[in-house]
Formats: C-alpha cells, structure tokens, sequence
DNA sequence: CACAGGGTAAAGGTCAGACACTTCAGGGTC
DNA sequence: GACCCTGAAGTGTCTGACCTTTACCCTGTG
C-alpha cells in the first residue's frame, strides 16, 4: 500500500537508546546487543504490534553488523514471539501481535521443564491447580454469558460416551471451558498450561470405569452449580472435584516412581 | 571430566524422530526443523540438562545444514533458556537447566505485553494478582519456617524510613518474601511477574505519605498474622490491603487514560 | 472488459569459507 | 611455587554469493 515517495526509512539504530550499563560478562555477543535494543523498542511500544521492520540487509547497516549477525538477533526473538518473518515479496519482519496463545505454549513446554526436573513437584502442581480453578470455578457462576455455558454444557458426556472413552477428551474441554467462563484471561492463560501440564505426564492413566463415573458425575454438579449461578457451591464441588482427581495422580504418582532405597532390580 | 576414550559423539539427527507429520506451510525453514528437532530431544530428556551438545560445526555435518542454519536453530533455543552457550576451549552449547528465573523473567515481559496490548485489561491483572497472594499468605501462615519469617520481618520499614522513600523498596519485598513463604514454588514463579508487571505498570505512583503509612502498617499486620500461624487472619488481611492497593491503581489508571470522547487537547 | 498466465523483483533462507575473539589448559620460566 | 606464554577448541562475526518464496504487474486472449 501507499507507494509514494521512499518513507523515512525507520532508523532504529537512531531510536535504540545507547546504555552505558554494566557489561555483565565484558562484551554481550553482538547479536544479544542487537535484539536486546530491538527488544526494549518492541516493549516500549516504539514499535507497534503489526510494524514491519526494515529488511534484514537494510537493518545490518543501521546497527552496522553483518546480515548474519541480524538473522541471528531476529531468531531469538522470533521464538519469544516477538516478531514474525514472511517471505516472498511484501515479507520481511514484523512485530508480532502479543498473544495467550504463545504464553500458554511457553508456559506449557517451561513448566514441564521444571517439573521433569523436580524444580517444582508434582504437589506443587496439583496445588496450584485447585489455587486456580477453584476460583475459576467461582467466577464461572457469577460471570457467564450464556455462549459460554453452552460451551460448558456441550463438554458434559452423554451416558454412553463414557463408556466408550474412559480418558475422553470432554475432561479436558470441562476444565477448559470454566477457565474460560472466569471471565478473567490472565487466569486462563496461566491456569490452562497448569491443567495440560498435568494431563499430559498423567495420560496414561488407568483409572477404574468408576471413577470415570464419578468424574462425570462432578461435572454435572459443577456445571449446574455454575449454571444456577451458585458460586459458593460451584467453588466447593470444584474443591471436591480436585480432591478426587488428586488422589488418582498422587496414587500413579506413588506407582510411578518407587521409594528410595527399595530397588531391587538388576 | 572423564578424558578416556574418544566419546561416542552423540549423533544427534539419528536421534531425532522424523515425523512425516502434516506441513503446515508446505516446508518449514531448516533452522526451524533442526530447533524442533533438537527441542523434542531436551523435552524427552534424550539430551539431559547440564549435557554438552557437539560443536556447531558438527551438528551441521550431522543434520546435513550449513552452521549458519545450525546457528541460527541454536539462537532460536537459547532465548528459550533451553540450552546455553559458552565461549572458549571446553565452551559450547549445553543443554540448560529449567530455572525458575527464566521462566519469571519471560511472563514478566509477556504478561506486561499482553497488558500493554490490552490482551487482559489493568483489572484482570489485579484480579488474578488478589487469587495468587491472598492463598500465598494464606499458606505462608501455615508454612513459614523460621527463615522464611526472618526475610519477611526484615522487609517490614523502620519508622524512619517511610518518611524518606514514599515507593518504599521494602514493599515490593515484603510480597516477595511472602510468596516465597508460601512454599509453592509454582505459585511464586507465576504470581511474582503478575505483582512486578503492576508495578512496573505503575511506577510513576504518587501516593500520598498516609496512604504509604496505610500501607505500611498493613504489612505489619499481615507480617504478625503470618508469623502467628493464623491463616484466615493472614488471608484476610492481605485481601484487604490488595483492595486498598486496587483503589489506588485504578485511580492512577483512570488518571492516566481520559475518557473517550472527553480529550479536549490542541 | 474480464480473466488467465507468466515474468519480475523484493525479501527471507541457505550455503561456503575465512578470520577474529575468548578462554582454558599445559608447559616453560624465574 | 608463582607467574607468564602459548596453543587449541569452539563460538562469534563477516563477506558475498545463490536459492526460494510469493505478491504484484503486465501481457495476451476470450
């Protein structure tokens, strides 16, 4: 769009603010100084979400390195989902629109990380989770329109699902549809990667057809509860609700990894 | 360590799965094959943390790319935080250990993001922030060792200082220091960006003296009720002083951005 | 006039090779 | 024994070339 005359060309070397701080290790490599600069344009609003940055040769002559040393600034912070990069004509980098979506990958694949390596236990989690969805639950039923209970109600597995699916998928979109009904998106964004951290290092649970039965039989309540607006009662059977899933998680959790000290194998 | 025989140097790309899976775009660029690859490797713990990656130079033979491209799927992970680089003889790429820093650091900046973009609004960000701390001194009521109640203690102002420092530093370290006392660390690594955002957010705060000395005498309280093991006490008196601290942002918010429609300026 | 097809050029993607810089280990010197 | 010097491994950086993708324009045709 708008071909006229050349536009100014958007210097950022110009707009990157010089910082004579401390140098943490002597000298930053100069493809971290590059995308720190970009980086503190970005969250400075400098650059809007949307903009489109000069092209990479264009961008190595204003901070005056090599094309290379750019793609490599511009890779980092394209796996922050900072910006996004098109190609063919019309390409180029672009700031990147902030989204849930990247925060929960991230936070996904990160709090995995630290649970797999016993920086955080699995306790922890389940703790947190009952932190989270307890209210999540409470504001469900204060806060829902209707296209999110009927959202809600469209989870809730008919008789004869369940016996098809002892690990069906309306679990997930249960828990997944109060956070949502909260009404309150920061409390998904952060709640969802809890949940699907716990779902995917339990997923091959083997619970009995009965607790699957009771399972379901809680996301009835809670969904009335929700439903009649009952807020108290839709945060105590969520508190319930959790209650019985934790069980199941500590008992495979026990089975999983055995005590210390008790290894008889060869 | 260990400088017996040449190592079996870890053939990376044998390894690696090949998943014929659906292209999403056609292909996807190498580097960004070579990251994936490399990422599922650290996720399965294939590669453990604290492990030593083969040289760029490797790597490339071994994934059949040039080094730039090796390079290029290194930077990519590396502002992940999952893996790091040292420069020099024994130097290389290794696999980083999940921290919980890193993770901090990078929803700050993405929450903030998220905030600055309007993604969650102002209220949402306080909302969440009153779910996370209220059941985090709660806990701390019920938790705190004697360290963890010394930190806290040490954070409560002297009389002498309120009256010098108005956005006192002691604040930001009193919650600090009693989400830590809540002995989840998830919950810490998750609430503390959610504080540090509002106040990065709201830094420019030109609270009144009495309104600092509110504050301050808040904290005691919470500190005494921590310190008594009484955790209703403690969760109640933290959510009153989030209510008090809310009224004071949303007035600065409403100071900060006028009224649509209500902008007379030149 | 409407539309299909090919050409074109801008921008990112990839490569090869070279050299510089950082850092540590090991050996030599005083 | 303390200190310096040098070598080597590996990352950091540059250059310059070529490939690939893709929107847009121009042309020719019905």
């Amino acid at each position: 769009m708008q071909a006229l005359a050349a536009e100014p060309a958007l210097d950022l070397a110009a707009l990157a603010v010089e910082r004579p701080g401390l140098p943490v290790s002597r000298v930053l490599p100069a493809y971290q100084q590059v995308a720190n600069q970009l980086q503190e344009l970005i969250m400075k609003g400098t650059l809007a979400a949307g903009e489109r940055l000069p092209a990479e040769g264009e961008m190595a002559l204003q901070f005056g390195v090599s094309r290379s040393t750019v793609r490599e600034a511009l890779r980092g912070l394209s796996s922050q989902s900072l910006v996004e990069t098109k190609r063919g004509v019309n390409g180029g980098t672009f700031v990147a629109e902030p989204s849930a979506e990247h925060v929960q990958a991230f936070l996904e694949t990160t709090i995995g990380l630290l649970s797999g390596a016993d920086v955080v236990s699995v306790d922890e989690i389940l703790e947190a989770r009952e932190l989270f969805e307890v209210p999540a639950a409470r504001l469900a039923a204060l806060r829902r329109d209707e296209d999110q209970l009927q959202r809600l109600t469209s989870t809730l597995a008919s008789g004869a699902e369940v016996d098809l699916a002892p690990d069906f998928e309306g679990h997930k979109d249960f828990h997944v549809a109060v956070m949502e009904a909260s009404g309150n998106r920061l409390l998904e964004v952060i709640a969802r990667p809890v949940f699907s951290v716990l779902r995917t290092r339990f997923m091959r649970d083997k619970a009995s057809p009965e607790f699957w039965a009771a399972v379901v039989g809680d996301h009835q309540e809670i969904h009335d509860a929700i439903a009649a607006g009952d807020a108290e009662a839709a945060a105590r059977l969520m508190r319930n609700h959790l209650e019985r899933l934790r069980s199941m998680y500590e008992r495979i959790d026990r089975a999983a990894r055995p005590e210390i000290g008790d290894e008889s194998a060869p």
